[in-house]
DNA sequence: GACTTCCTCCGACGCATGTAGGAGATGCGG
DNA sequence: CCGCATCTCCTACATGCGTCGGAGGAAGTC
């Protein structure tokens, strides 16, 4: 039931992220945020995004009104995880350790997030089997 | 002289990803390959991805033979890494830290690859300033 | 030399995506 | 009631991608 792979454009994926930022919102809001961000696009392209949204079922509607209210429906925890795994099945064959690796290695982690990420690490450590390998 | 944000498809990607894991080789190999992997695709097919993926310049082809043999240019790694920026641009604020937790949390690492994962932070520690916060 | 086979080159088509203009309804300021 | 600002709806159009078919040339086979 997981809702057929989310399928969104980067375009359509930049309105979707105003909605979660800030909230539902009309075309006109939604173009005025866009807007705020350097965006310069025709109220009209914003519209088409919104419904395009809508049909893809990843925004609702509200048309009680004038203007109608849109709302985002899929999460960021959705499309972040949908978009990870497709990266992850495409070149990484699926697994992500070597990804992690990579990540950890080449990116500039902040010392809090290693202290996190360390500390996450025993703590399943401590739930696992815990064979102890010697060090070959 | 990054090279513009590599762009495939995911067709096209299959293709390069037959030229990574087989070596070069002429159209109608990589379409034997391909087919040996379960797709169904025609000779020209893989010929017009082959095409533009030279065109992109992710290929080049050796034309003195008879039948074009065509090799890989652009790197998984390349590939990968700009995937991955992309995602974390896109959906993370560019950051790493919070995926590489999501990962570790939510993908079932392997043992190894905690071990390793471990080592690695360890050895990060050590070259860093390592300022020892207090726990606040 | 005529056939069959294989290759390259070129063009095409449908669908998704990014981007927008115009038509027509509706509401507000005088 | 009139006009201007707004909205929605519909249509359009370029580009990219996935997918091929057909034309025409080189090669090996009797």
């Amino acid at each position: 039931m997981t809702q057929r792979e989310v399928d969104l454009g980067s375009a359509e994926l930049d309105v979707l992220k105003v909605l979660w930022s800030g909230g539902p919102g009309t075309v006109r809001d939604v173009l005025r945020r866009l807007q705020e961000q350097g965006r310069k696009w025709a109220y009209t392209t914003v519209q088409t995004f919104l419904t395009r949204l809508e049909q893809k079922g990843h925004v609702v509607s509200d048309k009680s009104g004038l203007a109608h209210v849109f709302r985002a429906r899929t999460t960021r925890e959705r499309v972040s995880r949908s978009r990870l795994r497709a990266l992850l099945d495409q070149l990484y064959d699926g697994s992500a350790g070597p990804l992690v690796l990579q990540l950890v290695r080449d990116e500039r982690l902040s010392r809090d997030d290693l202290d996190e990420l360390q500390a996450l690490i025993e703590r399943l450590d401590a739930k696992e089997p815990k064979r102890r390998r010697e060090r070959s």
